[in-house]
This record gives structure tokens, sequence and C-alpha cells, in this order.
DNA sequence: AAAAGTATTTTTGTATCCACGTATTATCAA
DNA sequence: TTGATAATACGTGGATACAAAAATACTTTT
């Protein structure tokens, strides 16, 4: 559904998962702007259960990096600076770059083709506007990751998708550059049908680092 | 003190934050062993605390991949396959890497006096049996990443580093090949001297993926 | 002995209460 | 008017008691 990841089962609801799930929706939306303060009980009154649960939640998303916690004064909206945004992507174009070479082995001519097909509908979505671009592009991402199958890899990449989303999302609103993304994409899958590991790997790292600077320009220099 | 690692600041202690190192202390010591179950009432207790903090604790336990928290049926201290240690080691490997291309420009010549110096107490606490050699091991490594100025980084490689923290121990305490780490870890350090950023990052990565068959063989194959 | 139903324990979530730290506002002096 | 200080309101962190749901253990019956 949701997920361009499927890193998570998300079955079975504890109500400390659909807090979870909820705050993180909303923050993946760019709901809440960095900075915001969460209320554990306007939150547990929102979904109606109690605040612990709520609690429960933030540390989880506090230790993705989504929010912040600081002693006695409650759970704030994190906000990435330049520099923790190019952090991101250079850790991103490492992982990112292990998980293609990974993945060669087991990708043959369909999944090119799914590959392909992925790639055609974000095309569509960013030419309508529709900021289902965003999503499209994360499962794109996230079908190379699963192709990997290293599930501890997977879920690190998906963290990291969640926390720039926000970014990408503005970005995607305030500049369409979908084409030239195209054409990024379809180079790495060009790279995957080479067969050479090292190859795809280093054209995963290039595409990763190249759409920093971009996004940078969107975050505000400040706090 | 005790952190290899110094990613966290560890100042005021709330009564979670005291749960969260308490428990983690335990499990990197491997004091718990997998498998076993932590029940939130006696680790309260152990610490003088009711069982709101512990439980907490337990979600960025569970986030960090120490414990595993299933849907009533409560926390149970998380095992490492054989599959989940090479693929830890996989990540680190290009993790680390990443650490020490970026490392190199900010390395000068009293920074490779200070890693050997780290090198010599490694030996010398692994030739005395002690299993101090572990956490010189992790300093060593920890410096590394220290030196790349990357927050966010450091912090993902320390948490890696305490998962496999356990694995480590009875890895040093069955067989003592510290020279052969000796040698590995020199390597690194005349791989930053060379001034050659990829180099030094594939050095880097062959020492991390040739110290992971090695430990697996005192892994189990059954969880 | 196997199956079904019952009881007990454990986990999970709720509700309520209090102490303390933080932030805001109000008051007062320069 | 401005700046410093005191009073106050608020939210967080934590404790405790309680209720409900699920899992496990234990009967009892056939």
């Amino acid at each position: 559904m949701s997920a361009a990841f499927p890193a998570e089962p998300q079955m079975s609801a504890t109500a400390e998962e659909e807090a979870y799930r909820h705050v993180q929706r909303a923050l993946r939306l760019g709901r809440y702007k960095p900075g915001d303060r969460l209320i554990p009980e306007e939150i547990a009154a929102e979904i109606g259960m109690s605040r612990m649960p709520v609690r429960e939640a933030f540390r989880r998303l506090a230790s993705d990096g989504l929010v912040v916690l600081r002693p006695n004064r409650g759970c704030v909206v994190a906000g990435l600076t330049v520099d923790e945004l190019y952090e991101i992507f250079e850790i991103r174009s490492v992982l990112e770059g292990l998980a293609v070479r990974l993945a060669m082995p087991r990708t043959d001519e369909e999944e090119f083709e799914d590959l392909e097909r992925l790639l055609e509908r974000m095309e569509r979505a960013g030419q309508s506007g529709s900021s289902d671009w965003v999503v499209r592009h994360q499962e794109f991402h996230g079908r190379i990751c699963a192709l990997s199958r290293r599930p501890k890899l997977i879920h690190q990449i998906s963290a990291l998708h969640v926390v720039i989303e926000p970014y990408m999302r503005i970005w995607f609103d305030d500049c369409d550059k979908p084409h030239s993304a195209r054409e990024e994409h379809a180079a790495v899958i060009a790279a995957l049908r080479s067969g050479d590991e090292l190859h795809a790997e280093k054209v995963m790292q290039d595409h990763i680092l190249s759409t920093a600077p971009m996004l940078a320009e969107f975050v505000s220099p400040s706090r």
C-alpha cells in the first residue's frame, strides 16, 4: 500500500504500532514542519488512545531520526541541515551502491522490464504534476534494494528514504526535473543489464550523489 | 568511558536513558543470551524504577536490533544468524569504507601516530588475554570513523558495532588471532598514509569482509 | 490418550496522580 | 520604556493501580 519499501510486515496493530505509523505518515507527508512540537496528549486523542503508546512510538521515531526528544522539553520534529542532507545522501550512495551490486546476480530480464515499467509510471506521475512521483521514485529504488535480498540493508535504506521524503516532496513541488531524473534512472537499469557489478555500483553512487546538490537548494541554510 | 564510539553525549540521566544504557551494556557484555526473555518488571526492579521507562527503552533497543519485540509475546534478546552476521559485515564494509575515504583529508601525521598507539594497546590487550581487546578494537575503528566528521555515519557504524560486540567477545575468547588482526589494521593505517582515498576505502572494505568468515565459525548455524 | 474447555499468568493499554523543569507572564525597579 | 526578577501555568517524566486481551498451562471429559 503506502510503503514503497516492503520492509515492515505491518500486520497486527498494537496501539504503539498504530501511533508510530500515524505520526510517521504525517511526517513523511510534511504535515508537521521541523521545529513543531508534538504533544503526546493531542496525538493520543487523534487516534483515540492514551499517552503511553504514543510516547513509546516517539522513542522509535527519535531512533529513526524523524523527531528529537530532549529531556523535559518534549518531542519536536527534526529538521535537516544542508550538511545532514548531504551526509544522508553520502550514506545512501554506498548503501544503495552495495544493494545494486548484490542485486545483480539475482536480476533477470523479467526484472529489467519490471523496473522499466516502474520508470514509466514514475515519469507519467511526474508529467501529471502528481506528487505521486516521490512515491514512484521510492518504489524504483526500493525495488532494486529488494533484489539484494538483504533484510537489514533494505531496512536501513528504507529508513533513510523516510527521512528525506518531506524534502523530496518540496523539491518536486518547486521544480520539475522529472526527465533528467528519467535519464539517470534509465542509466541505472542499463548498468544493471551490463552485468558489471562494480560499474553498476558506481553508477548508482553517482546517481544518488548527483541529486543531493539539487535537493539542497531547497533547504534553507539556517537551523 | 565505556563507549568506544563517542556518539552519544550521555549526560543528564532520565530513567529511560538509564534503562537503555543498562540493558544495552548487559547485552554487549553477553550477560543475556539470544532467546532470553527480558521481563520489564525484573529489569525495572534491578535499577530501581517502574516498568514504564523500561518498556520505552525496549522500543529503542528493538530499533537498534538488539532485542525483538513481538506483540503480546514480550521482549527477547535478538540473536544473529550467520546470514545476518555476514550482512552486517557487508554493510559495515561500505559504511566504514566511506568513513576512511572521508577521513583521509582530515588526517595528519599526529593522527597516524595516535592510531598506531591505539594499535599497540590493542595488541597488548590481546596478548594479555584480556577481553579489553574487543573494546580497543572498537576504539580503533571508532577513531577512524570519528575522523570522517559525519555524525550520522558514526552513529550508524557504532550501532552495528554494538550488535556484533557479543559475537566478537566469544570469538576472542575461543581463539586468539590478535597478531593477524594487527597486520590488517596496520595495513589500514598504511593505506590512510598513502593518500589514495579509493585505495584506503578498498583496504578497509577488504579488512572488514575478511573477518566475517572467521567470526561466523563461532556462530552456531541455528539461531 | 486426545480434544475441548477452563483457569492462570503475562503482556498490553488505560486512567490518574504527583514532582519537577521549562517557559511564559506579570510585577517591580532603574 | 526598558530590563531584571518573581510568580504562575504548563507539559513532561515517572509511579501506581487497574482493566482487558492474549498466550500458556491445566483440567476435565469423552
